[in-house]
DNA sequence: GATGAATGAGGGTTCATTCAT
DNA sequence: GATGAATGAACCCTCATTCAT
């Protein structure tokens, strides 16, 4: 099951169009009203077209949450990069470029679609697997930037990497969270104290 | 939907230990399978009660979700009461009381309930509202606790506070996400980063 | 898949009688429609319940065709038994039995469900395995009536036992396809026929 | 349903080549599949030509598997022609012959073929219909041999003539069967017990 | 003539919920 | 109070068929 469909299209241009229109309507379905809430019908309806003709393109439902992770995934790998090509200093470039992570965090509808896939990951392990490898590689570009010559702390152990890494993912990941238990927060009121923290986290202790 | 039910019991205290013991069933269910996953069935069974009797308690399985949130929360301000009674400074209570909280934080089962049941507010207004009440309230205690004579930052602006309060609650919150997204991940890695930033947020930046 | 359904019912009586309505339902259906033709939905008419309550009953569709089938073969052994138990000389009691055999092997309802199976058969495994099962217990039932004292061809090499009792069923199983495909045909032209050639089966060459 | 298609060709050579095309094609399938396991896109995939493509030659799926019941008619007819040409005394020719009969009853993958087609003829009276024409010119081919001056048996009553073909013809249509519900079985174990019950029936009782 | 994108009804199956006992 | 037999709507998915190109 949720093997990429192999049928041949005669026209990859339509078919590619075709296959976005999918993940588009099903990404917001999904955001609506959860993965195993959203019925195909709905789906398709969404997607203006009918629930067979997405079977052309998907193998299963299953397979196109896994292609909008996939597709999330090249999405989030871009923003690193920005971060890898700029060339002021660490600290500045990420606490500047906190904003914007904020906002991307913040972003509730993202943060819904987020959310359900990670509660999907708890129980489908084609989906864990695929979040996992994505926070993998996440992991290693931050590392990456972390032991570089222009980090504070390129010399710290691979452990206190590591902690440091995932305080920092865990600090932005969990403002998900906030977003959906307390809608009214907003950005300048958690830059206000995200930015020193982070700066803690960049730093020597 | 989602009333809670009105039927009379002839014996209350009866009828109180039946619904606990739906509860926690559901919980136990809900956490191995998640809510869509578990069945009504698979929860009368652990249970130990006829699926239909367990409509004598709840008018339906959403009612039961949002029963096990409830109490959930009752649960959560039992631990807050614990540092508002203890004697020592903020900063040093907390930074050792976070070695709980993370592995709290880091237990999987709960872990895969709670999102579960985050996602379930992206869609339903009442279990939203339960947790953002539940949000709310612990907020407050901790508002309450870093504005108390013990505090160090007892005077910062109400906007700076809600700032640290809702970063350190994202930063806590994100470890549900971590164990998710690298269930390799040790507490103590954790800690090793997790305790200066805590620090930072507890202290005058 | 099409394992016998596990589930613990209260009133086993009860039970077997809901499996008997659907058995004779679903036989009705495929007779009229064959296996893939008839639908749950018309066989859940047709058993007076609805199609979900048959799942409480058989796993699946399949299940159900193999339960007739297993129905089947235990009505064939005791028809069998009757031979076995018969006092007379083989040849006797077989050319007299004939008629009883012939009539069966003709009935048009019987037939067509039975043509069914078999084209089922080519391609479900399990079918085939359920069919070649029942058809090799009676090849060693008519092997023993053969070889039995009463026998006038108790020696005869097994190959050629083989091939008597091969094509002894070969003539009456054909009597399927020839009232589909010869309807006004009458048992007693067969019986004309073959009776002498049935003589000839069960005697030395 | 199932009618000839009307539409004009402006090559009917070039159609009729298209037909042949598909009922190759459509056979095969239905002999690997069955009828209803195959679909109409592995039926136009085999035939190399475009799903849509193949409703130019024939109205529906139906329409198929009545042309090809239609054409192996007409090949049924040539093996007959054979015994007709034949010089010979008809029992020496028809016992030499069964050896080729019973290689072709036995051929594993017409066999599912011809059940899957039989099984249909239960429920579809144009295929019942096509099967049965077809299986009356049969007897009528062979009433001619047997009443013919080669035959021992050219005056027995046309009731008796009646019971010897169809047993006969039983006969042979049960080893399709034989294959299915005794894959191991050889065809010279059969002709062992055929050959003499066939020579019964083509001689005076 | 030929394609394959597109349809949509219907397939088997699941499961929250009801109710007679 | 308690059961579990029974319901039926909704689920995901398949496939014969159509039609614009």
């Amino acid at each position: 099951m949720a093997e990429k469909i192999t049928k041949r299209h005669a026209d990859p241009a339509l078919a590619e169009a075709r296959r976005g229109q999918i993940l588009i309507a099903a990404a917001d379905c999904f955001r609506r009203k959860g993965y195993h809430g959203a019925g195909m019908a709905e789906i398709s309806k969404t997607a203006e077209m009918s629930a067979g003709h997405i079977y052309n393109y998907f193998a299963s439902k299953e397979a196109i949450i896994e292609a909008i992770i996939e597709r999330d995934m090249e999405e989030m790998f871009s923003i690193f990069q920005q971060f890898e090509d700029h060339p002021d200093d660490l600290v500045s470039v990420m606490t500047e470029g906190a904003d914007e992570g904020v906002e991307h965090s913040m972003d509730k509808e993202q943060g819904a679609l987020q959310l359900e896939m990670l509660a999907e990951a708890a129980r489908n392990p084609k989906v864990a697997f695929l979040l996992q490898q994505s926070d993998t590689h996440a992991r290693d570009k931050m590392r990456r930037l972390l032991t570089g010559e222009r980090s504070l702390i390129k010399d710290v152990t691979d452990k206190e990497l590591d902690g440091r890494i995932n305080v920092l993912f865990a600090m932005f990941g969990g403002l998900l969270l906030r977003t959906t238990l307390y809608p009214e927060l907003q950005k300048d009121t958690i830059l206000l104290a995200l930015k020193p923290a982070l700066r803690t986290l960049l730093m020597p202790f």
